[in-house]
DNA sequence: TTCTACATTATAATAGTTCTAAACTGTTGA
DNA sequence: TCAACAGTTTAGAACTATTATAATGTAGAA
């Protein structure tokens, strides 16, 4: 849980400037003890119904690509028609419920090490992340 | 290397009418040694330059996606602007060059399997997907 | 306080994908 | 073989997520 001075540093450490905007974001992002996935959609619904004051659709875009370009928030890569983000950026995968469409953590001590025996000439390895699809199980 | 005869076997066994345009888009993507992965796009463009006949966007669309649904076709869980798909439909998982934006097989022999120590009630596991990103090594 | 560079905003533009409705064509049954 | 039907193709419109634009607003330094 942070208090608005510590969203400001957060943004400041970051280079962004702290608007009022962003501390709003920050405030829905970060302000719980939970982290959450989200779509962008979802966001801009979270941040209406926390304030009355009406923060752009460009804005939004514009804020969640940085704080993810700065580590504070992870993509997701899964299929879909829109960009599914997370709050918890410590290392862990994904569970996606291909019948509700819903998205849940696997924690990390929950799988295995990935050992991957085989590299890319001049390439390192930025992340492993692992999608695990589940569907109902009817039998 | 399947002949037109075993398209239409191969299309029929799935329950889909095999129409001239269906055959043709089989021949684009099995009608090679080597599997590949592919947007719409740059599939669309592989069918226009293989024939004379226009194939219309919302054909290709219907097609591949009855085929991912028949299991002919993977897709490849990536965040990108456009949905990737994959011939190679055996179990393997996939580096992504962020820098060149390129997708690369890995073999399944060399990951070892994603052990998943955690399960979630009434569902199953319907696959494991690593997807390994990696970027230009500048150290 | 004033100035400047950066942010925000509404809106337009873009791009991938899906929808629609009319024309077409495999397939089935006579 | 052929007519009729049900499924298919098609062009283009519609839709939706995302990005770009350009005018207006504002944080922060001097």
């Amino acid at each position: 849980m942070l208090n608005n001075s510590q969203y400001i540093e957060k943004l400041r450490s970051s280079g962004l400037r702290p608007t009022k905007q962003r501390i709003k974001i920050c405030e829905v992002l970060f302000n719980t003890h939970k982290t959450f996935h989200f779509t962008i959609n979802e966001l801009v619904k979270r941040i209406s119904k926390s304030t009355n004051d009406k923060i752009s659709l460009a804005t939004v875009y514009n804020t969640v690509h940085a704080f993810k370009n700065k580590g504070y928030l992870k993509e997701i890569p899964i299929n879909s028609d829109q960009s599914y983000f997370d709050t918890n950026t410590s290392h862990h995968h994904h569970f996606y419920d291909e019948t509700q469409k819903d998205l849940i953590d696997i924690d990390d001590a929950d799988v295995e090490p990935v050992k991957i025996n085989t590299r890319i000439p001049g390439k390192k390895i930025k992340s492993v992340e692992v999608l695990v699809k589940v569907e109902d199980d009817k039998s």
